[in-house]
RNA sequence: GGCUAUAUAGCUUAAUAGGUAAAGCACAGCAUUCAUAACGCUGAAGAUAUAGGUUCAAUUCCUAUUAUAGCUACCA
């Protein structure tokens, strides 16, 4: 049995939880599911990332003190998750003591190996809102090709980027007027002293090859020293005078602790004694991150070195996602296709959802594109059409001729066998990520059936027969066979389907066929969409 | 600008060590009635972004170009 902690990139509070959030955790919570179905244990984990100037400036907008609308946020997006049945076994916030607590831990770390340099920098500051502007709250002139309205830091027009005091003509987002430069010392993090280990790290892990490259690119050069502080205004930790004066935590420093002082509190909170055993050193337990490609360069960079330097183990492998794209689109409210996981099931429900993610992801971070049409025709042909219907043909023979109860003995056990004995190769494409993969091959069982079903005629056997009994009891076991395969996809129709053939759809159903047991009467398990619903998701 | 990826039928994706490019959806015909106008069988059509190179042989390896995406810390 392996032991095993999973983790989400943290969804930030300042907005709701939309499709692409959806995407990354139902890609980590069919891969948890699988594992727990093989009898593997483990611990999903995510929270919430409450700090920064984002969620600083949010709360002045909205007028209300920015705990309270983190704690608000933090709220309405457990519950989201819970909607799509995401399986997570603690989700908290990052403004909490444990990481607090973790966070000047690790800074005292950092400070005693000698890895903190202050330096002296420049940046523009807003007298309106008495404020330091980060380059993404300046916009301006491209100082190359002299586009209009470009953020400091790079053109979106030509592509490159520069020192935002080269903007021409700079205003600041927040006033509208022009800001002037201000001085401020922060703290610097020599994070090249890890260069070496990081670099051992990455031929050492689970990553897609895509992702090594890209970190080895990164590696090969010095790596700037990082600035880990922030000034004042700011919503988060503080960092204690005696390393410098008024400044906080550098939100991703304490997000990224949050992996383990979430870990810390669940522990505590379930009298768990498994953190040592999870974050030592030489720990034989395994940790991965589900993250989207943007932020690859926090993970694999700054992340291994805080664990480096807190003398903590590093992560066994990251499994990085392409983004979602909506009708071939980037999802944003400018495109007019951004969706929120709310406005989703008030039309549609989080099963179809799921299935049609997973039919997309593979162990590449290519994007992933939800075209309305293509989702409309895969659920009704794949799951209505080919899987649901296999039971929708058969349950009509069982419930009018046998009582709704399965025979003692099977028609055709080697075509039942066959379908178990795909068991590890299912199994196998979900762990290593090629959920695309498994779900074609899921397909073409269930094709298989439907010609079989077609080519055996149940409907010209004598009703009441034993054959035609024994027929349906191993079409019903093959069913049952597929819907374990499936089980970790689609949480909602799986659980509808226990309830109606009175089991527990787990691994041990693979070991031998159900017989002579008592099914309930069959009520449609699921309906197809109507392109009707597609186009209201839109207004 | 630099780096890392990606580019295959109308659409979405396959092609495990260079060796006749495969499947689902959509389309057409036939058959069938157990099934949510579902299922089955047959068929047609049609694709390796562009230009070169290496090779007996290239979707696969190399180079350039084009397009797309992400990164290029101090937005998250």
């Amino acid at each position: 049995m392996k032991n095993i902690l999973v983790t989400c990139a943290l969804p930030y509070s300042n907005g709701p939880i939309h499709l692409g959030h959806i995407l990354e955790h139902v890609q980590a919570d069919v891969w948890v599911r699988y594992q727990k179905l093989l009898g593997n244990n483990v611990y999903f984990l995510c929270s919430d990332d409450s700090h920064g100037t984002a969620i600083l400036l949010k709360s002045r907008e909205l007028n209300i003190n920015p705990k309270k609308m983190i704690s608000k946020l933090y709220l309405e997006h457990k519950q989201q998750f819970l909607n799509f049945n995401i399986s997570h076994d603690f989700y908290c916030t990052t403004h909490n003591k444990y990481n607090y607590l973790f966070s000047l831990y690790y800074i005292k770390k950092i400070s005693v190996l000698g890895l903190l340099k202050k330096k002296n920098i420049y940046q523009f500051y807003d007298k309106y809102h008495n404020i330091f502007l980060s380059d993404r709250f300046v916009i301006g002139k491209c100082p190359l090709c002299l586009s209009n309205r470009q953020y400091g830091d790079s053109c979106n027009v030509c592509g490159n980027i520069y020192n935002v005091l080269d903007l021409i003509n700079p205003i600041s987002i927040l006033s509208k007027k022009k800001p002037f430069l201000k001085n401020s010392e922060h703290l610097f993090l020599n994070i090249n002293f890890f260069r070496k280990k990081i670099i051992s790290w990455v031929h050492n892990s689970l990553l897609q090859n895509e992702v090594k490259n890209q970190l080895l690119m990164w590696l090969n050069k010095n790596i700037n020293d990082w600035n880990i502080s922030r000034d004042v205004p700011y919503f988060g930790f503080k960092i204690p005078n005696i390393y410098i004066k008024s400044k906080y935590f550098y939100v991703w420093l304490d997000a990224l602790l949050s992996y383990i002082s979430n870990f810390k509190y669940f522990c505590e909170i379930n009298n768990l004694f498994l953190f040592n055993d999870f974050w030592n050193i030489n720990s034989k337990y395994e940790l991965y991150h589900f993250i989207g490609k943007d932020i690859l360069y926090f993970h694999g960079l700054l992340w291994p070195s805080i664990l480096d330097s807190m003398n903590f183990r590093k992560p066994s492998g990251l499994i990085v996602h392409g983004h979602l794209k909506i009708n071939s689109n980037k999802m944003s409210k400018s495109n007019n296709n951004f969706i929120t996981s709310k406005k989703w099931l008030k039309y549609l429900d989080s099963d179809s959802l799921r299935y049609f993610l997973v039919s997309k992801l593979s162990n590449h971070i290519n994007d992933i594109d939800l075209c309305m049409d293509e989702f409309l025709n895969k659920i009704n042909s794949d799951i209505v059409n080919k899987y649901i219907n296999i039971i929708s043909r058969i349950s009509v023979f069982i419930d009018n001729y046998f009582n709704s109860c399965l025979s003692n003995n099977l028609y055709d056990f080697k075509f039942y066998k066959y379908f178990v004995n795909k068991s590890i190769l299912i199994s196998n494409m979900f762990l290593n990520f090629d959920y695309s993969g498994a779900l074609i091959k899921i397909c073409d069982f269930c094709d298989l059936v439907n010609s079989y079903i077609n080519d055996k005629k149940p409907w010209l056997m004598d009703i009441k027969s034993i054959k035609l009994h024994e027929f349906c009891s191993t079409i019903i076991n093959i069913f049952i066979v597929i819907s374990v395969y499936l089980s970790p996809v689609l949480p909602d129709l799986s659980s509808k389907i226990e309830k109606y053939l009175n089991i527990k759809l787990t691994w041990k159903c693979l070991n031998k066929p159900i017989l002579g047991h008592k099914l309930n009467k069959y009520k449609k398990l699921f309906f197809r969409i109507d392109s009707l619903l597609i186009k209201k998701i839109y207004n």
